[in-house]
DNA sequence: CGATAAATGATAGTAATGCTATCATTTCAG
DNA sequence: CTGAAATGATAGCATTACTATCATTTATCG
Protein backbone atom coordinates (compact mmCIF):
# COMPACT_ATOMS: atom_id res chain seq x y z
CA UNK A 1 0.00 0.00 0.00
CA UNK A 2 0.95 3.15 -1.01
CA UNK A 3 2.38 5.12 2.23
CA UNK A 4 -0.14 8.94 1.16
CA UNK A 5 1.02 12.34 2.08
CA UNK A 6 -1.68 15.28 2.42
CA UNK A 7 -0.33 18.61 0.77
CA UNK A 8 -0.52 21.16 3.81
CA UNK A 9 -0.20 25.08 3.44
CA UNK A 10 3.70 25.82 2.98
CA UNK A 11 3.15 28.42 5.90
CA UNK A 12 2.79 25.88 8.58
CA UNK A 13 6.28 24.19 7.90
CA UNK A 14 10.09 25.83 7.53
CA UNK A 15 11.10 22.70 5.80
CA UNK A 16 7.98 20.05 4.52
CA UNK A 17 8.64 17.42 7.68
CA UNK A 18 7.08 14.56 5.69
CA UNK A 19 10.39 14.85 3.20
CA UNK A 20 12.81 13.40 5.64
CA UNK A 21 12.88 11.17 8.00
CA UNK A 22 13.98 13.32 11.07
CA UNK A 23 10.69 14.93 10.08
CA UNK A 24 8.49 12.05 10.59
CA UNK A 25 10.36 11.14 13.65
CA UNK A 26 9.51 15.04 14.29
CA UNK A 27 5.82 14.61 13.78
CA UNK A 28 5.55 11.14 15.40
CA UNK A 29 7.17 11.42 18.64
CA UNK A 30 5.41 15.08 18.94
CA UNK A 31 2.14 13.40 18.35
CA UNK A 32 2.98 11.33 21.85
CA UNK A 33 4.51 13.73 23.77
CA UNK A 34 2.03 16.37 23.23
CA UNK A 35 -1.20 13.93 23.86
CA UNK A 36 1.04 12.50 27.20
CA UNK A 37 1.90 15.76 28.65
CA UNK A 38 -0.12 18.47 27.05
CA UNK A 39 0.55 20.98 24.91
CA UNK A 40 2.22 23.36 27.40
CA UNK A 41 4.52 21.03 29.19
CA UNK A 42 5.58 19.88 25.62
CA UNK A 43 8.54 21.55 24.49
CA UNK A 44 11.00 21.14 21.74
CA UNK A 45 14.05 20.25 24.23
CA UNK A 46 12.18 17.37 25.29
CA UNK A 47 11.07 16.38 21.30
CA UNK A 48 14.68 16.78 20.90
CA UNK A 49 16.09 14.58 23.47
CA UNK A 50 13.47 12.00 23.44
CA UNK A 51 14.25 11.22 19.35
CA UNK A 52 17.81 12.21 19.74
CA UNK A 53 18.13 15.35 18.01
CA UNK A 54 18.59 18.85 18.65
CA UNK A 55 16.47 22.06 19.26
CA UNK A 56 18.27 23.48 16.55
CA UNK A 57 17.42 20.93 14.06
CA UNK A 58 13.53 21.19 15.07
CA UNK A 59 13.74 24.38 14.70
CA UNK A 60 14.74 23.73 11.06
CA UNK A 61 11.04 22.35 10.74
CA UNK A 62 9.35 24.56 12.91
CA UNK A 63 9.31 28.25 13.33
CA UNK A 64 8.19 27.19 16.70
CA UNK A 65 5.61 25.18 18.83
CA UNK A 66 2.79 26.67 17.86
CA UNK A 67 2.80 26.37 14.05
CA UNK A 68 3.55 22.80 15.11
CA UNK A 69 0.69 22.41 16.31
CA UNK A 70 -1.46 24.03 13.64
CA UNK A 71 0.17 21.79 11.27
CA UNK A 72 -0.99 18.78 13.21
CA UNK A 73 -4.61 19.78 13.72
CA UNK A 74 -4.40 20.96 10.00
CA UNK A 75 -3.40 17.73 9.19
CA UNK A 76 -5.98 15.76 11.20
CA UNK A 77 -9.19 18.12 9.05
CA UNK A 78 -7.65 16.86 5.94
CA UNK A 79 -7.76 13.26 7.29
CA UNK A 80 -11.22 13.95 8.13
CA UNK A 81 -12.17 15.49 5.05
CA UNK A 82 -10.31 12.20 3.31
CA UNK A 83 -12.19 10.33 5.14
CA UNK A 84 -15.56 12.57 4.65
CA UNK A 85 -14.72 11.75 0.97
CA UNK A 86 -14.42 8.15 0.82
CA UNK A 87 -17.66 7.22 2.55
CA UNK A 88 -20.00 10.15 1.13
CA UNK A 89 -18.58 9.65 -2.70
CA UNK A 90 -20.61 6.57 -3.69
CA UNK A 91 -23.69 8.24 -2.12
CA UNK A 92 -25.90 10.03 -4.09
CA UNK A 93 -28.96 11.66 -1.48
CA UNK A 94 -27.70 14.47 0.07
CA UNK A 95 -29.07 12.87 3.73
CA UNK A 96 -27.43 10.11 3.52
CA UNK A 97 -23.85 12.10 2.56
CA UNK A 98 -24.62 14.31 5.73
CA UNK A 99 -25.41 11.16 7.45
CA UNK A 100 -22.37 10.09 6.71
CA UNK A 101 -20.43 13.23 7.57
CA UNK A 102 -21.60 12.75 11.28
CA UNK A 103 -20.37 9.46 11.37
CA UNK A 104 -17.21 10.14 10.26
CA UNK A 105 -16.99 13.21 12.84
CA UNK A 106 -18.45 11.15 15.90
CA UNK A 107 -16.80 7.62 15.38
CA UNK A 108 -13.89 6.35 17.33
CA UNK A 109 -10.78 7.58 15.64
CA UNK A 110 -8.32 4.40 15.31
CA UNK A 111 -4.64 4.24 13.80
CA UNK A 112 -5.35 4.55 10.09
CA UNK A 113 -2.65 2.16 8.35
CA UNK A 114 -2.48 4.26 5.25
CA UNK A 115 -0.68 7.30 7.54
CA UNK A 116 2.64 5.05 9.04
CA UNK A 117 3.80 7.90 11.02
CA UNK A 118 0.41 9.37 12.73
CA UNK A 119 -1.01 7.47 15.60
CA UNK A 120 -4.54 9.17 15.03
CA UNK A 121 -6.40 7.91 18.01
CA UNK A 122 -3.50 10.57 20.17
CA UNK A 123 -3.64 13.12 17.51
CA UNK A 124 -7.92 12.88 18.29
CA UNK A 125 -6.86 13.45 21.67
CA UNK A 126 -4.54 16.46 20.97
CA UNK A 127 -7.24 17.87 18.60
CA UNK A 128 -10.07 17.05 21.67
CA UNK A 129 -7.65 19.18 24.04
CA UNK A 130 -6.10 21.58 21.95
CA UNK A 131 -7.89 22.53 19.11
CA UNK A 132 -8.99 26.42 20.73
CA UNK A 133 -5.79 27.27 21.13
CA UNK A 134 -5.00 27.55 17.02
CA UNK A 135 -7.03 30.22 16.66
CA UNK A 136 -7.97 31.17 20.36
CA UNK A 137 -4.70 33.71 19.91
CA UNK A 138 -3.76 36.93 19.13
CA UNK A 139 -2.72 36.06 16.36
CA UNK A 140 -5.77 34.76 14.66
CA UNK A 141 -6.24 37.07 11.77
CA UNK A 142 -2.64 36.86 10.49
CA UNK A 143 -2.89 32.93 10.62
CA UNK A 144 -5.74 33.38 8.88
CA UNK A 145 -4.44 34.95 6.21
CA UNK A 146 -1.74 32.93 5.60
CA UNK A 147 -4.45 30.16 4.87
CA UNK A 148 -3.53 28.06 7.78
CA UNK A 149 -7.19 26.85 8.61
CA UNK A 150 -8.00 26.20 5.31
CA UNK A 151 -8.32 22.36 6.33
CA UNK A 152 -10.99 23.22 8.63
CA UNK A 153 -12.58 25.77 6.38
CA UNK A 154 -12.84 23.41 3.78
CA UNK A 155 -14.21 20.69 5.88
CA UNK A 156 -16.75 23.62 6.96
CA UNK A 157 -17.66 24.29 3.65
CA UNK A 158 -18.38 20.92 2.00
CA UNK A 159 -20.78 20.14 4.84
CA UNK A 160 -22.41 23.04 4.48
CA UNK A 161 -22.56 22.61 1.14
CA UNK A 162 -24.53 18.94 1.78
CA UNK A 163 -26.94 20.56 3.79
CA UNK A 164 -27.82 23.46 1.11
CA UNK A 165 -28.74 20.97 -0.93
CA UNK A 166 -31.33 19.60 1.75
CA UNK A 167 -33.04 22.35 2.63
CA UNK A 168 -32.04 25.78 0.34
CA UNK A 169 -33.44 28.16 3.02
CA UNK A 170 -31.56 27.19 5.70
CA UNK A 171 -29.63 30.35 6.94
CA UNK A 172 -26.96 29.06 8.82
CA UNK A 173 -24.98 26.19 7.90
CA UNK A 174 -21.64 27.26 7.97
CA UNK A 175 -22.78 27.61 11.84
CA UNK A 176 -24.25 24.64 12.51
CA UNK A 177 -21.87 23.11 10.86
CA UNK A 178 -18.96 24.85 12.36
CA UNK A 179 -20.86 24.20 16.05
CA UNK A 180 -21.05 20.09 15.56
CA UNK A 181 -17.18 20.01 14.37
CA UNK A 182 -16.64 21.98 17.95
CA UNK A 183 -18.96 20.35 19.60
CA UNK A 184 -17.95 16.60 18.74
CA UNK A 185 -14.91 16.95 20.37
CA UNK A 186 -16.25 19.44 23.43
CA UNK A 187 -18.75 16.73 24.25
CA UNK A 188 -16.31 14.06 24.51
CA UNK A 189 -14.31 16.03 26.63
CA UNK A 190 -17.08 16.75 28.56
CA UNK A 191 -17.91 12.82 28.84
CA UNK A 192 -14.11 12.40 30.68
CA UNK A 193 -14.07 15.23 32.63
CA UNK A 194 -17.21 17.66 33.13
CA UNK A 195 -19.81 15.23 32.90
CA UNK A 196 -22.71 17.13 34.05
CA UNK A 197 -22.47 19.20 30.94
CA UNK A 198 -22.86 16.41 28.74
CA UNK A 199 -25.52 13.14 28.31
CA UNK A 200 -22.64 11.48 27.13
CA UNK A 201 -20.69 9.19 29.27
CA UNK A 202 -17.39 8.04 29.59
CA UNK A 203 -18.29 4.63 28.40
CA UNK A 204 -17.78 2.66 24.35
CA UNK A 205 -21.07 3.64 23.55
CA UNK A 206 -20.48 6.96 23.89
CA UNK A 207 -19.67 7.57 19.79
CA UNK A 208 -22.82 6.27 19.01
CA UNK A 209 -24.59 8.57 21.45
CA UNK A 210 -22.72 11.39 20.26
CA UNK A 211 -23.72 10.47 16.36
CA UNK A 212 -27.55 10.48 17.76
CA UNK A 213 -27.17 13.53 19.36
CA UNK A 214 -25.35 15.39 16.44
CA UNK A 215 -27.80 13.62 13.84
CA UNK A 216 -30.97 14.87 15.71
CA UNK A 217 -29.69 18.05 16.32
CA UNK A 218 -28.66 18.51 12.43
CA UNK A 219 -31.58 17.14 11.24
CA UNK A 220 -34.16 18.62 12.90
CA UNK A 221 -32.37 22.23 12.82
CA UNK A 222 -32.16 22.34 9.30
CA UNK A 223 -35.53 20.68 8.41
CA UNK A 224 -38.06 22.90 6.19
CA UNK B 1 -27.75 51.17 44.87
CA UNK B 2 -26.07 48.59 47.24
CA UNK B 3 -22.63 47.05 45.44
CA UNK B 4 -24.06 43.69 45.43
CA UNK B 5 -20.90 40.79 45.37
CA UNK B 6 -21.08 37.14 44.33
CA UNK B 7 -20.03 33.96 46.57
CA UNK B 8 -17.73 32.80 44.72
CA UNK B 9 -15.77 29.31 45.41
CA UNK B 10 -12.93 29.42 48.19
CA UNK B 11 -10.64 27.89 46.14
CA UNK B 12 -10.29 30.37 43.33
CA UNK B 13 -8.64 32.55 45.60
CA UNK B 14 -6.42 32.98 48.21
CA UNK B 15 -7.86 36.35 49.74
CA UNK B 16 -10.82 37.30 48.48
CA UNK B 17 -10.36 40.14 46.75
CA UNK B 18 -13.92 41.48 46.80
CA UNK B 19 -13.29 42.80 50.23
CA UNK B 20 -10.26 45.23 49.79
CA UNK B 21 -9.28 48.08 47.58
CA UNK B 22 -5.99 46.53 46.34
CA UNK B 23 -8.09 43.13 45.63
CA UNK B 24 -10.88 45.48 43.77
CA UNK B 25 -8.03 46.93 41.25
CA UNK B 26 -6.64 43.75 40.84
CA UNK B 27 -9.88 42.45 39.09
CA UNK B 28 -10.85 45.60 37.46
CA UNK B 29 -7.56 46.24 36.29
CA UNK B 30 -6.94 42.08 35.42
CA UNK B 31 -10.29 42.35 33.63
CA UNK B 32 -9.16 45.72 31.21
CA UNK B 33 -5.14 44.04 30.46
CA UNK B 34 -6.45 40.14 29.83
CA UNK B 35 -8.63 41.63 27.25
CA UNK B 36 -6.05 43.86 25.70
CA UNK B 37 -2.85 41.78 26.09
CA UNK B 38 -4.30 38.37 25.72
CA UNK B 39 -4.08 35.76 28.31
CA UNK B 40 -0.61 34.71 27.62
CA UNK B 41 0.65 37.77 27.20
CA UNK B 42 -0.69 39.37 30.45
CA UNK B 43 1.59 38.63 33.37
CA UNK B 44 1.03 39.66 37.20
CA UNK B 45 4.45 41.69 36.82
CA UNK B 46 2.93 44.23 34.51
CA UNK B 47 -0.84 43.91 36.28
CA UNK B 48 1.49 45.00 39.38
CA UNK B 49 2.92 48.28 37.75
CA UNK B 50 -0.51 49.38 36.24
CA UNK B 51 -1.75 49.59 39.46
CA UNK B 52 1.31 50.60 41.06
CA UNK B 53 1.57 47.28 43.25
CA UNK B 54 3.88 44.70 43.52
CA UNK B 55 3.99 40.79 42.30
CA UNK B 56 4.15 39.59 45.55
CA UNK B 57 1.24 41.42 46.94
CA UNK B 58 -1.00 40.09 44.05
CA UNK B 59 0.28 36.82 44.90
CA UNK B 60 -1.13 37.64 47.92
CA UNK B 61 -4.46 37.41 46.54
CA UNK B 62 -4.58 34.66 43.30
CA UNK B 63 -2.00 31.36 43.68
CA UNK B 64 -1.34 32.02 40.47
CA UNK B 65 -2.64 33.50 37.20
CA UNK B 66 -4.09 30.69 36.11
CA UNK B 67 -6.50 31.05 38.65
CA UNK B 68 -7.42 34.61 38.64
CA UNK B 69 -8.85 33.23 35.24
CA UNK B 70 -10.91 30.80 36.84
CA UNK B 71 -11.56 33.77 39.26
CA UNK B 72 -13.03 36.13 36.41
CA UNK B 73 -14.82 33.47 34.16
CA UNK B 74 -16.68 31.86 37.62
CA UNK B 75 -17.68 35.55 38.18
CA UNK B 76 -19.09 35.57 34.90
CA UNK B 77 -21.24 32.76 35.12
CA UNK B 78 -22.93 33.84 37.80
CA UNK B 79 -23.24 37.18 36.74
CA UNK B 80 -24.98 35.29 33.79
CA UNK B 81 -27.02 33.21 36.24
CA UNK B 82 -28.08 36.14 37.80
CA UNK B 83 -29.59 37.60 34.83
CA UNK B 84 -31.12 34.98 33.84
CA UNK B 85 -33.16 34.36 37.02
CA UNK B 86 -34.11 38.29 36.62
CA UNK B 87 -35.40 37.85 33.14
CA UNK B 88 -36.89 34.10 34.30
CA UNK B 89 -38.45 34.70 37.88
CA UNK B 90 -41.58 36.38 36.36
CA UNK B 91 -41.96 33.87 33.35
CA UNK B 92 -44.75 30.85 33.90
CA UNK B 93 -44.40 29.49 30.65
CA UNK B 94 -41.33 26.71 30.29
CA UNK B 95 -41.12 27.97 26.40
CA UNK B 96 -40.69 31.61 27.25
CA UNK B 97 -38.31 30.99 29.97
CA UNK B 98 -36.34 29.31 27.68
CA UNK B 99 -36.69 32.00 25.19
CA UNK B 100 -35.55 34.40 27.74
CA UNK B 101 -32.47 32.44 29.16
CA UNK B 102 -31.39 32.51 25.08
CA UNK B 103 -32.25 36.26 25.12
CA UNK B 104 -29.87 36.52 27.94
CA UNK B 105 -27.10 34.04 26.53
CA UNK B 106 -27.24 35.89 23.34
CA UNK B 107 -27.47 39.28 23.89
CA UNK B 108 -24.55 42.06 23.58
CA UNK B 109 -23.00 42.21 26.78
CA UNK B 110 -22.69 45.84 28.18
CA UNK B 111 -21.25 47.48 31.22
CA UNK B 112 -23.86 46.36 34.15
CA UNK B 113 -23.37 49.12 36.96
CA UNK B 114 -24.85 47.07 40.23
CA UNK B 115 -21.39 45.59 39.83
CA UNK B 116 -19.08 48.98 39.71
CA UNK B 117 -15.26 47.24 39.85
CA UNK B 118 -16.38 44.84 36.72
CA UNK B 119 -16.35 45.69 32.90
CA UNK B 120 -18.60 43.31 31.70
CA UNK B 121 -18.39 44.15 27.50
CA UNK B 122 -14.28 43.61 28.46
CA UNK B 123 -15.28 40.51 30.45
CA UNK B 124 -17.16 39.27 27.83
CA UNK B 125 -14.54 39.29 25.48
CA UNK B 126 -12.11 37.10 27.58
CA UNK B 127 -14.67 34.75 28.10
CA UNK B 128 -14.69 34.56 24.17
CA UNK B 129 -10.89 34.07 23.86
CA UNK B 130 -10.37 32.41 27.01
CA UNK B 131 -12.92 30.21 27.81
CA UNK B 132 -11.64 27.06 27.23
CA UNK B 133 -8.51 27.43 28.70
CA UNK B 134 -10.44 27.31 31.69
CA UNK B 135 -11.05 23.99 31.43
CA UNK B 136 -8.35 22.32 28.85
CA UNK B 137 -5.51 21.72 30.77
CA UNK B 138 -3.86 18.41 32.32
CA UNK B 139 -5.70 19.92 35.63
CA UNK B 140 -9.42 20.06 35.24
CA UNK B 141 -9.86 17.03 36.83
CA UNK B 142 -8.47 18.17 40.06
CA UNK B 143 -9.69 21.82 39.20
CA UNK B 144 -13.76 20.20 39.18
CA UNK B 145 -13.13 18.30 42.18
CA UNK B 146 -12.33 22.05 43.95
CA UNK B 147 -16.03 23.02 42.52
CA UNK B 148 -14.29 25.78 40.31
CA UNK B 149 -16.24 24.89 37.22
CA UNK B 150 -19.90 25.54 39.75
CA UNK B 151 -21.04 28.44 37.80
CA UNK B 152 -21.07 26.58 34.81
CA UNK B 153 -21.95 23.73 35.75
CA UNK B 154 -25.28 25.18 37.95
CA UNK B 155 -26.22 27.35 34.89
CA UNK B 156 -26.28 24.20 32.39
CA UNK B 157 -28.38 22.43 35.20
CA UNK B 158 -30.80 25.34 35.87
CA UNK B 159 -31.42 25.69 31.77
CA UNK B 160 -31.26 21.53 31.35
CA UNK B 161 -33.85 21.96 34.24
CA UNK B 162 -36.07 24.00 31.59
CA UNK B 163 -35.76 22.11 28.79
CA UNK B 164 -37.03 18.79 30.50
CA UNK B 165 -39.74 20.80 31.51
CA UNK B 166 -41.00 21.68 27.88
CA UNK B 167 -40.27 18.02 26.98
CA UNK B 168 -39.26 15.03 29.67
CA UNK B 169 -38.25 12.79 27.04
CA UNK B 170 -35.38 15.41 25.76
CA UNK B 171 -32.72 12.65 25.89
CA UNK B 172 -29.75 15.28 25.55
CA UNK B 173 -30.47 18.12 27.67
CA UNK B 174 -27.14 18.86 28.97
CA UNK B 175 -25.53 18.32 26.03
CA UNK B 176 -27.76 21.10 24.02
CA UNK B 177 -27.18 23.55 26.94
CA UNK B 178 -23.26 23.26 27.06
CA UNK B 179 -23.76 23.62 23.21
CA UNK B 180 -25.46 26.35 23.47
CA UNK B 181 -23.30 28.11 25.77
CA UNK B 182 -20.24 27.76 23.98
CA UNK B 183 -21.31 27.79 20.77
CA UNK B 184 -23.06 31.51 21.53
CA UNK B 185 -19.39 32.91 22.32
CA UNK B 186 -17.57 30.50 19.51
CA UNK B 187 -19.95 32.28 16.68
CA UNK B 188 -19.30 35.65 17.59
CA UNK B 189 -15.33 34.74 17.64
CA UNK B 190 -15.87 33.53 14.19
CA UNK B 191 -18.28 36.36 13.06
CA UNK B 192 -14.36 38.37 14.13
CA UNK B 193 -12.18 36.31 12.79
CA UNK B 194 -13.22 33.53 11.10
CA UNK B 195 -16.62 34.45 9.22
CA UNK B 196 -16.38 31.23 6.58
CA UNK B 197 -17.15 29.20 9.66
CA UNK B 198 -20.57 31.48 10.70
CA UNK B 199 -23.40 32.62 9.26
CA UNK B 200 -23.22 36.12 11.50
CA UNK B 201 -21.68 38.78 10.25
CA UNK B 202 -19.59 41.28 11.79
CA UNK B 203 -22.31 43.63 12.23
CA UNK B 204 -24.52 44.83 14.97
CA UNK B 205 -27.27 42.30 13.85
CA UNK B 206 -25.35 39.63 15.03
CA UNK B 207 -26.15 39.38 18.61
CA UNK B 208 -30.03 38.99 16.81
CA UNK B 209 -28.87 36.63 14.15
CA UNK B 210 -27.11 34.59 16.94
CA UNK B 211 -30.22 34.42 19.09
CA UNK B 212 -32.21 33.13 16.10
CA UNK B 213 -29.59 30.45 15.29
CA UNK B 214 -29.49 29.40 18.70
CA UNK B 215 -33.79 29.48 19.10
CA UNK B 216 -33.95 27.50 16.29
CA UNK B 217 -31.19 24.68 17.09
CA UNK B 218 -32.96 25.33 20.81
CA UNK B 219 -36.27 24.72 20.00
CA UNK B 220 -36.24 22.53 16.99
CA UNK B 221 -33.79 19.36 18.75
CA UNK B 222 -36.04 19.44 21.99
CA UNK B 223 -39.27 18.85 19.78
CA UNK B 224 -41.01 16.13 20.89
C1' DC C 1 34.93 9.08 -6.91
C1' DG C 2 35.58 13.51 -5.16
C1' DA C 3 33.87 18.13 -4.43
C1' DT C 4 30.31 20.83 -2.89
C1' DA C 5 26.24 21.92 -0.78
C1' DA C 6 22.67 20.71 2.30
C1' DA C 7 21.23 18.86 6.59
C1' DT C 8 22.13 17.99 11.18
C1' DG C 9 24.54 18.20 15.66
C1' DA C 10 26.82 20.54 19.55
C1' DT C 11 27.02 24.17 22.37
C1' DA C 12 26.26 28.69 24.15
C1' DG C 13 23.66 32.51 25.18
C1' DT C 14 19.57 35.69 26.16
C1' DA C 15 15.38 37.95 27.59
C1' DA C 16 11.21 36.90 29.65
C1' DT C 17 8.24 34.17 32.60
C1' DG C 18 6.30 32.32 36.67
C1' DC C 19 7.12 31.83 40.53
C1' DT C 20 9.31 31.84 45.89
C1' DA C 21 11.53 33.92 49.74
C1' DT C 22 12.87 37.47 52.90
C1' DC C 23 12.57 41.51 55.33
C1' DA C 24 11.01 46.22 55.92
C1' DT C 25 7.22 49.34 56.21
C1' DT C 26 2.59 50.83 56.44
C1' DT C 27 -2.13 50.32 57.95
C1' DC C 28 -5.66 48.85 60.80
C1' DA C 29 -8.21 46.96 64.85
C1' DG C 30 -8.90 46.25 69.64
C1' DC D 1 -0.82 52.46 71.83
C1' DT D 2 0.42 48.06 70.60
C1' DG D 3 0.49 44.00 67.98
C1' DA D 4 -0.96 41.85 63.97
C1' DA D 5 -2.18 41.95 59.32
C1' DA D 6 -1.42 43.72 54.81
C1' DT D 7 1.53 45.55 51.60
C1' DG D 8 5.90 47.00 49.44
C1' DA D 9 10.69 46.33 47.97
C1' DT D 10 13.98 43.57 46.37
C1' DA D 11 16.37 39.47 45.12
C1' DG D 12 16.74 35.14 43.25
C1' DC D 13 15.92 30.86 40.52
C1' DA D 14 14.67 27.28 37.25
C1' DT D 15 12.49 26.96 32.93
C1' DT D 16 11.09 28.41 28.46
C1' DA D 17 11.29 29.85 23.85
C1' DC D 18 13.99 31.06 21.13
C1' DT D 19 18.73 32.77 18.27
C1' DA D 20 23.39 32.31 16.82
C1' DT D 21 27.62 30.08 15.62
C1' DC D 22 30.45 26.66 14.10
C1' DA D 23 31.59 21.84 13.38
C1' DT D 24 30.36 17.52 11.38
C1' DT D 25 27.86 14.28 8.81
C1' DT D 26 25.19 13.00 4.73
C1' DA D 27 23.41 13.44 0.18
C1' DT D 28 24.06 15.00 -4.64
C1' DC D 29 25.92 15.58 -8.95
C1' DG D 30 29.32 16.19 -12.46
Amino acid sequence: MPTLTFKLNDHLYVRDPQHTQLGLRIISKSIEMIDELGFEQFTFKKLAHEIDSTEASIYRYFENKHRLLLYLIAWYWNWLEYRIDIFTSAVADPKEKLRACLRVIAEEKKYDPTFEFVNEEALHRIVIAELDKTYLTKGVDGYNQEGLFGGLKSLCKKISGIILQINPTYEFAPSLVSTILVTANQQLFFANHLPTLTALKADPERYQKLYNFLENMAFRSIQA
